[in-house]
DNA sequence: CGGGAAGCTGCAAAGGTTTGCAGTGAAGTA
DNA sequence: TACTTCACTGCAAACCTTTGCAGCTTCCCG
C-alpha cells in the first residue's frame, strides 16, 4: 500500500537511485528526467520515508523540546514559535512534558536522543553537571539557564528587574519586596542580583521571600507577608505570582497600585488581561523559541554523517560551537504601579505621566552575542 | 560512536536475534541469557533505534497531534494531557500548530502522515470532506468535530450550555444574548442548538450575535453591541471572548454582574484569575486529550505490520472502528453571574444563595460511549 | 579521427532492527 | 533405545533510502 521510491522508479522507467537523486540532489539529474520522475512521484503520492533515510543519513530532521510544564502560559509562544521555525526549516518537534520533575527530564532526554538530531531543554530543573554529561548523548540547547561550554539562550532578566526597580524607585518607593521564585532557577538568581543592586544603588531596601514555587498559589500565600513586611512595591519572580499576590491583597483590603505597586516578570497574554493590568517585564519568549532553533539547526549542521565509512569516532563531537545568546527584556508600564510615599521629593524625573501602557528599552528581538569557543 | 543491537551482542555472547527479542519478547529467551544481555545494554548504554524498528515494523510508535493555536489557552492543557498519556504508551507526540490555516492544517497532516502510526485533529478548521479524504492516508481521531465514520472525541457542550441558560434564568433573567464564535466550528453550532431550545422553553429570548473571532479582542468588540441589545445576560462562545466582553462592558461603565451577567465556555486557568471571577461551563479538556490518545492507539493495534509478505494491500484499512465519545460537561457557577430583572418571580428554587463557586453536574471524567461501526 | 572530459545513470552496499524458519540439545514418552 | 516435543538460539532476508563508484554517451578539442 505505501508507495516507495521503488514504484516510482518503476513509473518513470528510471532507476531508483535516480529517484532518490531528484529529491536529495536534483543538479545531479537531467531536467527532463526530473520532471518525468517528479510527476509520477506527485501522480503516485509518494512521500519519501523519513525513518528510512534517517537510518542511513544519520540525521532524523526531528529536534525535541522538553518543557517543564505546558500549561504554565510562559511556554506555549516559546513551543509555538520553535515549532514553526523549525518546520520552516523542515523539522518536527516532539513536545515532552516533564511535570517539573527533573528525573522524568532525565529520562526524557535518554528516550529523546536517538530519534532526534538535538534537543532544547527549556528551564531545566536538573542540574549543571547532568546538563553538561547528556549534552555528549546528544547535541544540547539550554534555554534559561547559563551553562559555560554549552549554547545558551538566555534572556536579559537582569536589565529588566533592574529598570523595574529603577521604575518604582522613580515613582517614590523605598521599601521594596522581591517575591523569590523556585530554588536552582538561573532567571531567578539573576533576578535577584539585579534588583538588590539597583535598590542599592537608589538607597532603598530589598526585602527578599522566599523562594517559592513560580504559581498564582505561591504568590497569593505570600500576602500576608508582604502585608507584615511593610513594603510599598513589590517584583515578583514572575506574572503568575504577581497576579496570585494582587489577589491575596486584594482579599487583605490592600489595594493595588494605591496601597502596593506590585511589578510582574514575563509579560504573559494573561498579565494584559487582570484588573488592574499588570506592569511587567516583558520576555522575548517567542524570539527565545525561534533563536534556540536556529542555535541547534546550525549546530548539527556542521559534523555532516553520523557513523558511517572510515575514520568515524575520532571526529566525534570534536568541535562544537557554544554561543551564547542574550535576548533582551522590555519593562512594560500597565496599571498596577503607581506613586508610592516618596513619590515627587527626590526623582521627579522618572515619574511616568500617567498609567497608560508605554514602553522602556528597545524592540526585544535583537540579540547579542557573546563569545564562541571550543568545548570537549 | 552510537551503541546498537550488534555490540550488545558481540558484548554478551549471543547472536543479534537472541537481543532483539530481549527488548520486544523477552519471553522468548532463557531468563538466564535474559539478564546478561539485559546487563550488556544497560552498561553500553544501549537504545533501540526507532527509526530501523520503524522500517521494518511499520510502526514508528508517535503520533502527530495538530493544534489550531498553541498560544490558545484552550489547548495547552490536551497537550500537556495527550503528551502524558502517549508516553506512558511508549508513543512520542509530534506536536505542529495551524495558525487556524485549513491549508497549513492539510499540509501538516500530510507531511506527518509517513512518520507517524496516526493524527489527533483538533478543532480542525477544514472541511469535513477533506478530513475524510485524509483519514484515508492515516489514521485520525478528531476532536471538537463530529464526522460520521471517523472516531471523534467531543465534548458535551450543548448540555453545558443549557445549563448556563437554565442557571440564567433561575437567575431572573429573560433577554439573553450569545455571542457566536467561528464560522464552521462543531462546538458553536451544538452551543446555539442547545441554549435556544433552552431560552424557548424557559419562555425566554436568545438574541445571536456573530459569527466573531473567538478571542478576546472578539469579545471586546461586542460591548456595545450588547448594550444596544438590552439584554441583561450573555452566554459567550468561550472564556476569551467573555472575558474581553467583560473588559469593553466596564469601559462603558456597565457592571458585571450587577447589571449584565456573563457565562463562558471552557473554564480555562484564567477564568479563575479575572475579576469577576467567570461563571463558565467547564470542558474536560485534558480527559478529552487522553480519551482521544487511546482511542488512536487502540485503533491502530488492531492491524499489526504495514505492508508486508503476501496479502497487503487488501486487507489495508478494512476494518476500523468508529466509536465517537462523548465527554460531559459542568457549569461552575462563580462570580459573573448575578440576579437579573425577574428574579425571586418565578423560578426562585434555581437561584443559588450565594456567589460562591459551587458545581452542577457531574465529575466531567467520565465518557459516554455511542456507536461503533465499520468504514470504507 | 583519437583522446579526454563532462553529464547522466545504474549498481550495490550500507544503515539497525525484526522475524519466519531451521537447527541444536535436552527432556519426556513409548 | 528410538522418537517426539519443547525451549532456546542462530541464520538471513527484508524494510526504504542514500551514496561512492563505475559505466555509458555525448561532446569538445586538437
Amino acid at each position: 500500500m505505501p508507495v516507495t521510491i521503488r514504484d516510482v522508479a518503476r513509473a518513470s522507467g528510471v532507476h531508483i537511485s535516480t529517484v532518490s537523486r531528484t529529491f536529495s540532489a536534483p543538479h545531479l539529474v537531467n531536467p527532463e528526467t526530473r520532471v518525468r520522475v517528479l510527476a509520477c512521484a506527485e501522480d503516485l503520492g509518494y512521500r519519501p520515508n523519513r525513518a528510512a533515510r534517517a537510518l542511513i543519513t544519520g540525521r532524523t530532521h526531528n529536534i525535541g523540546l522538553i518543557i517543564a510544564d505546558i500549561a504554565n502560559p510562559f511556554f506555549p509562544p516559546l513551543i509555538k514559535a520553535a515549532e514553526g521555525q523549525a518546520r520552516h526549516r523542515d523539522y518536527h518537534v516532539f513536545v515532552a512534558d516533564t511535570n517539573e520533575d527533573p528525573t522524568t527530564e532525565e529520562e526524557l532526554v535518554h528516550a529523546l536522543a536517538k530519534q532526534v538530531d538535538g534537543v532544547l531543554l527549556c528551564s531545566p530543573r536538573m542540574s549543571n553537571s547532568l546538563i553538561e554529561q547528556l549534552s555528549r548523548e546528544v547535541p544540547l540547547v539550554v534555554v534559561n539557564r547559563q551553562l559555560t561550554g554549552l549554547p545558551c539562550v538566555l534572556m536579559d532578566v537582569g536589565q529588566g528587574a533592574r529598570a523595574a526597580v529603577e521604575h518604582l524607585l522613580g515613582l517614590g518607593h523605598r521599601e521594596i519586596a522581591l517575591l523569590g521564585g523556585p530554588r536552582g532557577s538561573w532567571t531567578n538568581r539573576e533576578i535577584r542580583r539585579a534588583a538588590g543592586a539597583a535598590a542599592r544603588a537608589g538607597g532603598a531596601e530589598l526585602t527578599v521571600l522566599g523562594p517559592n514555587p513560580p504559581t498564582e498559589t505561591g504568590g497569593l500565600a505570600l500576602a500576608e507577608q508582604v502585608q507584615r513586611s511593610g513594603v510599598t512595591a513589590v517584583l515578583a519572580y514572575n506574572d503568575l505570582m504577581a497576579i496570585g499576590l494582587i489577589e491575596g491583597l486584594d482579599a487583605l483590603g490592600i489595594r493595588v497600585p494605591e496601597q502596593v505597586s506590585v511589578v510582574g516578570v514575563d509579560d504573559i497574554a494573561l498579565s494584559r488581561l487582570t484588573r488592574p493590568k499588570l506592569t511587567t517585564v516583558a520576555t522575548p519568549t517567542a524570539a527565545a523559541g525561534r533563536t534556540a532553533v536556529d542555535m541547534l539547526l546550525q549546530q548539527d549542521a556542521e559534523p555532516p554523517r553520523a557513523a558511517r565509512g572510515i575514520g568515524a569516532g575520532t571526529a566525534a563531537g570534536a568541535r562544537r560551537t557554544t554561543a551564547q545568546v542574550m535576548l533582551q527584556t522590555e519593562l512594560v508600564i500597565r496599571d498596577s504601579t503607581g506613586p508610592g510615599p516618596h513619590a515627587g521629593r527626590d526623582r521627579p524625573s522618572a515619574a511616568p505621566a500617567g498609567p497608560g501602557p508605554h514602553r522602556l528599552a528597545g524592540p526585544g528581538d535583537p540579540v547579542v552575542a557573546t563569545g564562541d569557543g571550543v568545548a570537549s
